[in-house]
Parts: structure tokens; sequence; C-alpha cells
DNA sequence: TAGCTTCGTTCGTGGCACAAACGTTAGTCA
DNA sequence: TGACTAACGTTTGTGCCACGAACGAAGCTA
């Protein structure tokens, strides 16, 4: 794997200046922003052998408490498809238990462990320090700002249109 | 191509409600509407037979002029590699010119056309419709604090760690 | 009973950012 | 001049991710 750094020949990476029309457009700082997001998390956590859904399955099993693999895809937006796998990885770890649902035998119902609320709890520290470098350009308060706005626009495009009767 | 409101079986669209630990993380919220964001003006430039690449590469030459493909790939983000079949596209369309550099036979030079210079405000109006909606949440005053973050966050994280000498 | 939906799971797809390698051409400097 | 290094355009390939199809099993409704 090679370091980041020291590819010989590479593009865009230190992008020289981008032309102002691209760099007014939301979508595209969204976008941009979003990759090199994601490459940080993504990293900080593979530093302690954590993946971002792992965070939220634990998240939403703490927060809901114990639930099927639906709704747990339902409460996270993964997919179920996805589900099967980082359940696998979650369980394996033992920070979660999956056992048949008695009352319907189509459900598993995944359970947190207490090491899986310690995972959750050192996962969120390390999360805090990512963001508080993610987010280092930002005063605090607009750092509250930002993530208001991201939260409505986020709300306001997840609004189902509901098929018409 | 099944329409995405009838798929029978989908899972987390219409995300019932993430747990608040989700929807505090600024990295989560900014990935998600980043795929939201992208899928509209996606399928929105689609709807005038264009694509997103497109309009970088052809606002980066109207902004800066006639350049070579390495140029145009550092100025848009996009990868060399990446930017010959997006060229092809342009070229194909008659919205850029690729004529080999007289002065330096390893380049082309690409030029805008004035079709090119056309199809660009088109996808200007187009857009400035799209983003409308996509930042319709949003009071105007605030759609400019969220780019101004946003800028400032990616010019962050676009820094360059020079090289230990 | 028959016909629907939901669940967990497997497998597959398309798009995207990114990288390796190669032939070609320029620039550099002994 | 010749050898080395670096940039260019291009082809090909990789890994990751969101997403979808399909299926057997089980529950729900009439």
């Amino acid at each position: 794997m090679p370091s980041r750094a020291e590819a010989a020949d590479m593009p865009a990476d230190g992008a020289i200046e981008a032309p102002e029309r691209l760099r007014r457009r939301a979508s595209r700082l969204l976008s941009q922003m979003s990759v090199r997001s994601d490459r940080l998390i993504t990293d900080g956590l593979a530093r302690v052998d954590a993946r971002k859904w792992h965070y939220a399955v634990l998240a939403s099993l703490q927060e809901y408490g114990p639930g099927s693999q639906a709704t747990l895809s339902r409460n996270t937006g993964i997919y179920r498809s996805d589900m099967v796998g980082v359940l696998n990885e979650l369980a394996e770890r033992g920070d979660v238990e999956r056992t048949p649902d008695p009352g319907d035998r189509r459900r598993n119902v995944i359970t947190i462990t207490e090491q899986g609320r310690r995972h959750l709890r050192r996962l969120d520290d390390v999360l805090d320090d990512l963001h508080e470098e993610l987010l280092a350009p930002l005063l605090p308060e607009e750092r509250d700002q930002f993530v208001g706005m991201l939260r409505r626009l986020l709300d306001h495009h997840t609004q189902r249109t509901p098929p018409a009767p």
C-alpha cells in the first residue's frame, strides 16, 4: 500500500486553484468535502480497527435498544444486504449478539453487549477528535450552524414523496 | 431501469429517524447529503444530456483559457486518466477542440468552442435551478454562509503537506 | 386455503476516485 | 552529445460504495 504522499505521479490533489464557478457550487463543495471527510474518518477509525458502519449500528442499538436487522437498517441508512456483513463483523468481535426472535421466526434480534457499549464510547472519543480535525477551521459557534444547516438540508431531502393515491 | 419510487423492496430511503448520535456527526451528515446532492445534480444534468465533469471542464476553460489536459486535470480535480474520456465526450459534441500543442509535442491544447460556451451558459442555468432545489431549506443569507464554510473547510483540507526536505 | 408482505441472505451491478505502467517528448546537466 | 529525469496522454485495472434482484422462509389477511 503506497503512502499517499509519495505517489510520484499524481494529479490534482493539491488543487492549484479551481475556477470560481466551481468554488461557488454547493454541490461540488459538498462532494469534494465529503470525499476528504470520509477519508479522514475511515483512516482514523481504521487505526482503532473499526469502520464507520460499526459506529452507526452500535449507536442505533444504544439509543433504541435491541432490534431486528431490518429496523437497524432503517435507522442507520445501511442497506439490508450490507447490514449482514457489518453485523457479522460486530458479532465476531463480541460487540453485538445475534439471536433468533422467538416471537417472529423471520427475524433476528440484535443486542449490544457490554463490550459493544465500551467500544461505542471509545469510538465516540475517537470521532470527537476526528471531528475536531475535520471542523478545525470553524469556530465552535459556526460548527453548530454548519451541522444545523446540514441537518435541515438532509431532512428536507429525505422526505418521502408519498405515492399518489 | 426501475423507477426509484416503485422499487418494492427498498430499505432505508425514507430514514425513519436516525439516532441523535449520528445526526450530530458532521462527517455523516456530509456524506449522506453528498449522496443526495450528487443524485440531484447527476439526474438533473442527465436530463439535458450532460454530466458534471463536463461543466467542470468547460468552466475551467472559460475561466483560464485553453490549456493542456494535465492543467485541466489540476484545475478541476479530475484525474488525468478520467479526463481522457470526458474530453472525448466533449470533443464529440463539439464543445471543445483538441489539437496537438506545436510548442510541446507531448501536450494537447484544449480549447472551448463557441458552442461549448453556449452549453456552459445553459448548464449554468440548469445548475442554478438545481441548486435552488438543493438549498431550498436555507435562507439566501444562510446559503452564503453555508457555501463559505464549506469553502473554508475544503481549503483547509486541501493544503498540501510539503514533503520533508 | 391462497395471496400478499417482511425478513435475512447471497450475488451482482454501476459509478466513482484512484493508481500502475507505457510510449513519447522535453528539460537538465555531466 | 548522451544519459537521466520528469511531464504528458492514454490504457487498463482496482477497491469501495450505494444499491438492486431474487430467493427461501415465515408471518399476515381474507
